[in-house]
DNA sequence: CGCGAAAGTAAACACCGTTCACTCAAATGA
DNA sequence: TCATTTGAGTGAACGGTGTTTACTTTCGCG
């Protein structure tokens, strides 16, 4: 009984999967703006129509592609981390963003949807980011957590010309993370985030047509920040 | 004879202009990717076909947008540097940085159009900013200027951590920058640019609400690498 | 085997960009 | 002044899109 109503469900698991494999081939072909109901569903030769009892919608699909998407970069962010021996957390956070710019550049039209403004209708994405347990936060978790232990280990170095007060003032709900750790990250990542933004979207095509030696110098100038020992002075945690 | 040819010249410019100031008004209404040519010759009162004579494709008109609104914040952050009494570079580029926000916060959609990612037929618009005469170009010009006069007056410190030499191999034909100012505009810029995209495309909404004081952080630790005068050993030029 | 739910279809609606043949008015030249 | 050329604008059409509706077919379950 459970074995066969098991069979309706998983061929609907299967189809559901087989419409977002056929929505990122055009993602891939295509770019975000070109992902078509009637595409796909010409690709799998069947109806439009009968992609709506699988998916609510185009944005819907769209935002579900993004969570896998997320999903993805952020698994193999941790593979890399984890298939370097060295656990110090300075060593993963520069392994973990190196492996994001590849996975990035490998994966262009990806990468734009997930790092670039939100489609129409897509805007709901980034809104449910605040709930901790979503993709997209997720994916931001793996980099807060070795600043995190940076901090507890006492490594982390105070950011300078961050005004404290008023960040803490702008943060959501949820911000359990120490206000410090919240300024370094956030610096850090927006720096990240800006050569490889600048890269995607073609904004430094005038100016450079190889973005490594920027992207490594600033991680080269974020790991310099923070001493490769604790300052006795500035151990904070266990 | 030529009057009355110049007059019909006129009418088509202003007619034009209209249809690019309809255009806006829906990418200010709806975003980017909702500028529709039947919807701009509904709002004037027009078929949609009649706009074919103005316009060879929604393509050409949406990269002459972005060429506009080019134009538009370039003169809006060399308003605001001439309305500052200081001529010193850094100043100026710090008070072009903090107009350049203003504006894009203030016309979001028009920033998203010229700092997100492509449209798709609108690839070109980047490509050809490689002309430095081409508003894009210009418009970066702006910020290349002063860190060249701080060259120039041997106030510009050499970027740590960036592989001069590499980086001196991907650059385009045009570039009679010295290399030292390429590395120091382009690792500022991206920095800048990062936090503002970041906050554009509400990458960090699950974060903050705030951008400011991580954009401030930013300006003041670039305008803290430059000596406020030159350093005698490094001065370079006249 | 028959029933009922799920899957899929066809047609329609309202959009979109783009093209083509056509009309109409206005400027031009003789 | 009158005929002609040129340009602006129209209407219809083609193929594309998301989405809804009513209908049919398929298939697992009792």
């Amino acid at each position: 009984m459970s074995d066969t109503s098991h069979r309706r469900e998983r061929q609907r698991e299967r189809t559901l999967t087989e419409i977002k494999d056929f929505a990122r081939a055009q993602l891939v072909a295509s770019g975000p703006a070109s992902i078509s109901l009637r595409a796909i569903a010409r690709d799998m030769g069947m109806t439009a129509a009968a992609l709506y009892r699988y998916v609510p919608a185009l944005d819907a699909l769209v935002i579900e592609l993004c969570t896998d998407l997320h999903n993805e970069v952020r698994i193999a962010c941790e593979a890399a981390r984890d298939a370097d021996p060295d656990t110090d957390p300075v060593r993963q956070l520069l392994v973990m963003a190196r492996e994001l710019r590849r996975w990035a550049l490998a994966h262009r039209p990806e990468a734009t949807l997930i790092f670039g403004p939100p489609l129409p209708g897509v805007e709901q994405f980034h809104q449910q980011c605040e709930d901790l347990q979503c993709a997209g936060a997720q994916f931001g978790q793996i980099f807060v957590q070795p600043m995190l232990e940076l901090w507890q280990a006492g490594r982390l170095p105070a950011v300078p010309h961050v005004d404290l007060d008023r960040l803490a003032g702008a943060l959501p709900a949820h911000g359990e993370l120490p206000i410090e750790v919240t300024a370094v990250f956030l610096t850090s990542w927006t720096r990240l985030y800006g050569i490889l933004a600048a890269e995607l979207f073609g904004q430094l095509s005038w100016a450079a047509t190889d973005t490594e030696p920027l992207f490594e110098a600033e991680l080269a100038s974020f790991a310099a920040q923070i001493p490769a020992t604790a300052t006795p002075a500035s151990r904070r945690n266990s």
